[in-house]
DNA sequence: TCCCTGCCATAGTGATTAGG
DNA sequence: CCTAATCACTATGGCAGGGA
């Protein structure tokens, strides 16, 4: 088997979001590979075959009727096996889905740093466009107590302030983009509040549904998808 | 039914080797 | 030395089979 550079940067990339479904590993294929469009299932899945072969990623189909779940094996970026079957394997999943489009869109990909101070919040991921631009990532998958949100956005807005911090954006299912976004509007300042995006990109399941660039339409950095205003359905729910 | 897997044929690419 | 044939891999998609 011959390892190539995308190999190394796929299994680079497993390192950072520790899991993906089969849906996540297609974009994360193409966004590797220079590509905007994601790969076909078979070819994702074919991949993984290839490098399951060899002990880099093992995969295993926890729930059968969902898709598999891939991770990179210990003998491949040196970090034990993510456990299936935790409460946090959905999100970890769904956080992978977001990861690979913003992979597809020409980001990067990295983990939020550890949280610094009292009141800190460590987001769900950092995407770096390719001009520097960052921005925090949320997946929120059930509401949170409106305390948290208080303290949540406190720090989201302390962060676009003075971390140069160019957006925040929430990826939710339905309901929970509506209670975020009331979230949103009554904590934000009013000229701050363009800056925080919510979509509802999940179905309640956790699968991922979302009209695919909606998200990012609303992008205040103008690379690298140069697109107009975020689509009303989007906007303030 | 949904999803994964194996097997198949085909195409493209880059490296290596045989022939002139 | 240059070109062409060959080889090893990867990418893609079709189809049948199998499990829950």
């Amino acid at each position: 088997m011959q390892l190539t550079e995308r190999d190394e940067a796929m299994l680079d990339w497993l390192s950072v979001v520790r899991l993906a479904d089969m849906d996540a590993l297609r974009w994360a294929l193409a966004g590797l590979s220079d590509e905007a469009e994601p790969v076909s299932l078979r070819r994702a899945q074919q991949w993984t075959a290839r490098l399951a072969e060899v002990g880099l990623v093992d995969r295993a189909r926890p729930t059968f009727r969902d898709g598999s779940i891939v991770w990179a094996t210990h003998q491949a970026i040196g970090k034990s096996a993510p456990n299936l079957f935790r409460q946090t394997t959905r999100h970890e999943v769904a956080v992978a889905a977001v990861s690979a489009r913003y992979l597809a869109r020409g980001y990067t990909w990295e983990r939020d740093r550890k949280p610094a101070m009292r009141n800190d919040h460590q987001a769900d991921g950092v995407a770096v466009s390719g001009d520097g631009k960052r921005e925090l990532v949320e997946v929120e998958l059930t509401p949170k107590t409106n305390d948290r949100y208080r303290v949540i956005f406190e720090n989201h807005v302390w962060r676009l302030a003075r971390e140069g911090v160019e957006r925040v954006v929430y990826f939710c299912d339905a309901p929970t983009s509506r209670i975020v976004g009331r979230e949103a509007d009554v904590r934000v300042f009013r000229d701050e509040r363009h800056r925080i995006v919510i979509a509802a990109a999940f179905d309640v399941r956790g699968k991922w549904v979302g009209d695919e660039g909606a998200a990012w339409r609303g992008s205040a950095s103008p690379a690298p998808t140069p697109l107009p205003e975020l689509a009303g359905e989007w906007g303030q729910a």
